[in-house]
DNA sequence: AGAATAGTGTCTATAAGACAGTATAGT
DNA sequence: ACTATACTGTCTTATAGACACTATTCT
């Protein structure tokens, strides 16, 4: 292979070269707060930020310090930005194998004043069980999760603003257009479980109606009953569990869809 | 502003930094060979591709030399890769402001064989009149049309071939999800030329059936006709013609469709 | 007239949407 | 008995899908 000489002649540093490669995380949650027994879910869509310290590792002073942040880090050479992506998340919140996705790369000059960094940004999604763990297993840091209205209030570091921004609006269209809502809920779920999940992005009455979601769940090719599984734990009336089926071309095309 | 003391402290290279930073990108077409007069188009899905020299600008030895790769080149650190995408496309096709989008970003380790370098893929779409300057401003390099059923049986430079997979998966997916396919079409088009820009990408008795087609287009909230204007470049039939309207959430819910 | 494309007429089956009603338990 | 949730019954309306038919123009 000629790939050899040619390499022989390559210099490195002919072009200038990024100053570093970070992966950060999105992690979005979501909240039930549970209303009281026999109820069902009241959800909000949550994410979780990370305060920077005021001093890094080796105790200097740190970057945009006392902002709060998306979670993340550098990557290594020897990884990829997602593996990167998970063995952050990993060390943050002591989670692994859970939903994570590649969305945007941020690389506007002059978004980190250290230099040319780039960033990849990743949304991924933790169950509230699991990240309730989290307190446990947690360092020094601050942690915190913020719904998605107010945490766009904040003043956030570098170009955060825009990634969550970003992230939101991946995560709502997803959640509508993908059978990504499994990754909140249980194995097996009550169709209102998972028309509260729908209902912190969307106010479409074929999802909001009750009666009309609960007929509508038994027709989806994509979900399933679980044959004579019955729980109480939303309402005293025992009610039908759901549960996805293995994934199949779930969306329709655009130009055959009723509107 | 803190900033200012911590960048003081802050090293560049405390990590180790990428090699590179590229960005690539699919372009596709759609060659539509026409049939003869007062006939609808045949329609087929091309992606272009460029052949790697032997040498470099510098006359050294060029990394994978003689294979066929995707256009694109380093990105500047004045520049986003999404205008270096475009920088270089115009440079390639003398296009300029056409549709064009970031899908992917490929960083495996090993992936090219001059170092730890990353890259921003893109798909743009050319509408194949615009690509027939493209003979014009040629410079010596080999620019070829594959189509993307071919286009997999090549040689390719690097993982072109997993990053060409994936815009190939990318493309097919936004043109029944998304009104991409107006980039594909005059600003006024027919319903049979809509249909076999889509009849690339989809064998769907709703799309294919003529007349569930050219009912189907009337009730479609996106487009709308171009009232008292008819065509006949596709049949001796005055033929009536369309155009999409400006954008609105366009996508139905997944668990409001009808299956 | 014949051929090819672009439609329209009309029937049937199915599903959406609305509204009312029933079912099941726990308090 | 009352209440909250989870459904089911039933009617109306809309549309998808199928098939046959008409319309327009050029050769």
């Amino acid at each position: 292979m000629s790939n050899i000489e040619a390499l022989n002649q390559y210099e490195k540093n002919k072009f200038r070269t990024p100053d570093g490669y970070t992966s950060d995380i999105a992690v979005f949650t979501i909240l039930s707060s549970r209303v009281g027994e026999f109820k069902p879910p009241l959800m909000k869509l949550m994410v979780m930020l990370i305060k920077r310290s005021q001093v890094n590792a080796e105790g200097q002073l740190n970057i945009e310090a006392g902002k709060w942040a998306l979670p993340g880090g550098f990557v290594q050479p020897d990884e990829t930005a997602l593996e990167a992506a998970k063995r952050e998340l990993e060390e943050e919140t002591g989670v692994a194998s859970i939903h994570i996705k590649h969305y945007g790369m941020y690389d506007k000059p002059g978004r980190d004043p250290r230099g040319w960094i780039l960033s990849n940004a990743h949304y991924a999604i933790v169950p509230e069980h699991m990240l309730s763990q989290r307190k446990a297993n947690d360092d020094a840091v601050d942690v915190r999760l913020f719904s998605v209205d107010e945490v766009l209030q904040l003043n956030l570091a570098f170009d955060h603003e825009e990634i969550i921004k970003d992230a939101i609006s991946i995560i709502k269209h997803d959640l509508l257009q993908t059978p990504i809502a499994k990754n909140f809920l249980q194995a097996h779920f009550t169709y209102s479980e998972l028309q509260a999940v729908l209902k912190t992005v969307t106010n479409d009455s074929a999802i909001t109606s009750d009666q009309a979601f609960s007929r509508k769940i038994k027709s989806l090719p994509f979900i399933e009953e679980v044959s004579g599984q019955k729980t109480q734990r939303t309402s005293k009336t025992p009610t039908q569990l759901y549960r996805f089926v293995e994934e199949i071309n779930v969306a329709r095309p655009i130009y055959t869809a009723r509107y």
